[in-house]
DNA sequence: GCCAACGTTGGC
DNA sequence: GCCAACGTTGGC
């Protein structure tokens, strides 16, 4: 099993928004960049990813998990993006923060510091584990 | 196929 | 609100 980061901007679609569709889950729709898609590809039901919120909270916020695979984006009309759908699993009771990520040296390596505009990340295992960990899971 | 111009994202 | 980074577009 594969970890994961997705980002959103909590104005569009936040935490809260996410557990509100409970295990029918959302489909993680409107990505418009190839490497964030194709990391969308690579990902296989039972994945899970952290849910990021970016602009005003800058932090991880909960873990989602993959109930269904790549698939046509709905909101694409010339069928070259994909989407995966997502449901809730359960929030991170402390929030792990940009600041603090970057604070901590084993997580300097994260695509998340490195490449801060990705919005689809991998996230290898013992930076999965920190992060729970950080975030009191 | 290169590269300049432009648009978007996201941290600060 | 600004700006740096980076992806995309379009002219040549």
């Amino acid at each position: 099993m594969k970890h994961w980061l997705m980002k959103t901007e909590p104005a569009e679609w936040s935490w809260e928004d996410q557990v509100a569709k409970g295990a029918a889950g959302e489909e993680w729709s409107g990505v418009r960049n190839y490497q964030a898609r194709n990391k969308m590809r690579e990902m296989q039901v039972g994945d899970r990813a952290f849910f990021y919120h970016s602009q005003s909270d800058k932090a991880c916020v909960g873990i989602i998990e993959v109930i269904t695979a790549a698939h046509p984006d709905p909101t694409d009309e010339s069928g070259k993006w994909d989407c995966v759908t997502v449901q809730a699993v359960e929030p991170l009771p402390n929030p792990v923060s940009l600041a603090r990520i970057k604070d901590d040296p084993r997580l300097s390596e994260m695509a998340l510091v490195k490449s801060p505009r990705l919005s689809v990340q991998p996230v290898t295992e013992a930076e999965w584990r920190i992060i729970c960990e950080l975030g009191g899971h």
